[in-house]
DNA sequence: TCAATCCGTATC
DNA sequence: ATACGGATTGAC
């Protein structure tokens, strides 16, 4: 087939005559297979006709187990160690280097901790190829003009708190020193509107042209231009979200992560590595900088702070004083505000002063609201009081419209349900929801105009001026010179959410909406409607994200909980799970908790269960070692039945 | 004793 | 998936 008409060097040659290349004719390749007891590098020949083009880091095609798959290169040798006869390359498929030695490294390094295999990691970090890109030549601007310089000072790792202010061009400043001493940069922010603003800041402090943007939407001709731009060399200082942490910049010197308590940095695809990880994981093998930048700080962040991994750098008093705004607890239910229209929306009185004033003063309102789908609740259809589990006293809901009400915490059906207050059988549903708010606070407020940010319609900016801006967490616009107040409603998620990362988690989107307001001193207030008592809120009046990461960081180890233990969840077909385990070589220490049922399911349907796994810290990489094995026993006997392995998930569900 | 067949294992 | 080696079987 192939290489019989012998069109190309690249292809391989009349297969009668090909012989080994002169020089180092064995060739080590990551062979595409998501196998994990395949998972290593296999030797092949290389012919004298594909010498030139084979380079380490380039793509090439592979006969293996009868079936031509891809690979990479990922060293050239003189001899194998391979004891039997070696195939040759089917083809080069192009000299271009698309794996870096750093980033080969990085992988491997990934995919152990991760208990997961190179080739999986390989599919997240490198675009696949799309030749009409790769022909057209380098731009050849700024290619390798760069000079050895002095490594910067490595304590350049950092657990950074910012303040309300600027964070994009903050982040900017950083990372054009970085640029200027000659190194590298990688920045990684969750979601678009982030990347814009972070684009926009780095193109205006280091030059658009030394820069380049990734976002996993870009398209595939478009996707990998960019990414040759990357690895030519054409561009020292990469931004994107989630992907862009594989970025092979060259040289690189520092490594940033906006906001890494943000779900959106869990990878979806196996291993399920986390995008700060992969970043300080980079960092540390690169010798290079790493900045953990946020209004918030992680457990995780503040794990890196306490084994002195990274300084925690925090803002001092008078910068205090000039950014924060004045920020104030209104408990739920008291002290509602007397205005009737105020009353129907639920404001307290605090928060609806704060909004007079503001909108007074023509300034523009953000009200922070639950996000669509946690609101769905159940009501007793005829007193409204909210209707409880009879088993546990947890919240009733649907998973879906027609599915029969169940306990959102222990899963007891609520059949035979009856209102302990009215005796009423039947529910309503209450969607308390971002529409709603705003037609509410809309009579409340009359005269000033409402727009919402939600859902597929989100604002990236505001203009200055009186109006109420209602938005989801993570979808407040910005407005132009601040927010006159903020009122942050979604309170009650601190308390309807069983998950343990649920203070975290409350307390990061009120930084990140109160962070959008303008400072006290030019009137800037924000109304948090909660129990001032509670920790997160405590940490949001004082804005003390470190302390707050610390305490988060305290209890996760007294519950033997990531970052302060190592956590596996390994999901599938009761029999497979059970089967995995069987397979493991556990450290003694280890906890194995379940199997439970799983609201997973696997793909066909089956009933899976979900077996969680912890260890020590210091335990960790045996307990994914021990699972990559399990894995690849199974994998080599055909065991039927796919289990998911995860290591310390971000919610364990 | 040797070929045909089966099964488990490796896949370069 | 497919190829291969070793074990097993059955005919001479």
């Amino acid at each position: 087939m192939s290489g019989a008409t012998g069109a190309t060097a690249r292809r391989a040659p009349d297969k009668s005559r090909r012989e080994p290349a002169a020089t180092l004719p064995v060739a080590r390749v990551a062979v595409d297979n998501p196998l994990p007891h395949l998972d290593r590098p296999f030797d092949y020949l290389v012919a004298e006709s594909q010498s030139a083009d084979c380079v380490p880091g380039c793509r090439v095609r592979v006969r293996f187990a009868g079936k031509l798959l891809d690979g990479f290169v990922l060293e050239r040798v003189e001899k194998s160690e391979h004891g039997g006869r070696l195939a040759y390359l089917e083809r080069v498929v192009s000299p271009e280097v698309v794996l870096t030695p750093e980033i080969a490294r990085l992988a491997r390094t990934v995919a152990d901790r991760w208990a997961g295999s190179l080739a999986d990691v390989l599919r997240l970090a490198i675009p696949p190829r799309h030749a009409t890109v790769e022909k057209r030549p380098a731009t050849g601007q700024d290619v390798a003009t760069k000079s050895p310089r002095a490594r910067p000072d490595k304590s350049l790792r950092q657990v950074r708190e910012m303040l309300p202010g600027n964070w994009p061009r903050e982040l900017a400043t950083l990372a054009a020193d970085v640029v200027a001493s000659g190194r590298g940069v990688v920045a990684v922010v969750p979601d678009h509107r982030d990347l814009a603003r972070l684009a926009q800041a780095l193109a205006d402090a280091v030059g658009a042209d030394a820069c380049v943007a990734l976002a996993a939407d870009l398209g595939p001709a478009e996707r990998y231009r960019r990414f040759l731009r990357i690895s030519r060399g054409e561009v020292r200082c990469v931004v994107g979200t989630r992907g862009a942490v594989w970025a092979p910049v060259d040289d690189l010197g520092l490594v940033v992560v906006w906001d890494d308590g943000d779900d959106l940095y869990a990878e979806p695809r196996a291993p399920y590595c986390h995008t700060r990880d992969v970043a300080v994981a980079r960092a540390h093998l690169a010798d290079a900088g790493c900045i953990l930048a946020g209004h918030a700080v992680t457990a995780e962040g503040a794990a890196l702070v306490e084994s002195r991994w990274a300084r925690a750098v925090a803002p001092d008093k008078s910068a205090r004083t000039r950014s924060l705004p004045a920020i104030r607890a209104a408990g739920d239910d008291v002290d509602l505000a007397r205005d009737p229209a105020a009353r129907a929306a639920r404001l307290p009185s605090l928060a609806w002063q704060a909004t007079r004033e503001a909108l007074a003063a023509d300034l523009p309102v953000l009200v922070q609201v639950p996000r669509l789908g946690y609101q769905v609740s159940l009501q007793c259809a005829q007193c409204r009081a909210a209707a409880r589990c009879a088993v546990c006293a947890g919240p009733l809901q649907r998973t879906t419209a027609d599915a029969a009400p169940a306990c959102r915490w222990c899963g007891a059906p609520a059949a035979g349900w009856k209102c302990p207050q009215c005796s009423s059988t039947s529910f309503r549903a209450v969607v308390v929801g971002a529409k709603r708010t705003a037609e509410e606070l809309g009579r409340a407020f009359p005269g000033a105009p409402v727009r919402s940010s939600v859902g597929d319609h989100v604002l990236g900016e505001v203009a200055a001026g009186r109006q109420l801006v209602v938005a989801t967490p993570g979808a407040e616009p910005v407005a132009d010179g601040g927010y006159g107040a903020a009122l942050l409603l979604d309170g009650w998620a601190l308390l309807g959410r069983d998950d343990l990362r649920a203070g975290e988690e409350a307390l990061r989107r009120w930084l990140n909406a109160a962070a959008l307001v303008r400072p006290a001193a030019a009137g800037g207030k924000v109304v948090v409607v909660a129990p001032g008592e509670l920790r997160p809120v405590q940490a949001l009046l004082r804005w003390r994200p470190g302390w707050h990461a610390a305490r988060e960081l305290e209890d996760r180890r007294a519950l033997h909980l990531p970052p302060a233990a190592r956590l596996a969840a390994v999901t599938g077909p009761p029999a497979a799970v059970s089967d995995l385990l069987a397979h493991c070589e556990l450290p003694g220490v280890a906890e194995v908790l379940g199997p439970v049922p799983s609201p997973r399911r696997s793909n066909h349907e089956e009933p899976a269960e979900r077996l969680l796994i912890r260890v020590p810290r210091r335990d960790a990489a045996q307990l994914a070692t021990t699972l990559h094995a399990a894995a690849a026993v199974r994998s080599a006997r055909k065991s039927p039945g796919a289990v998911r392995i995860e290591l310390d998930p971000v919610v364990i569900g």
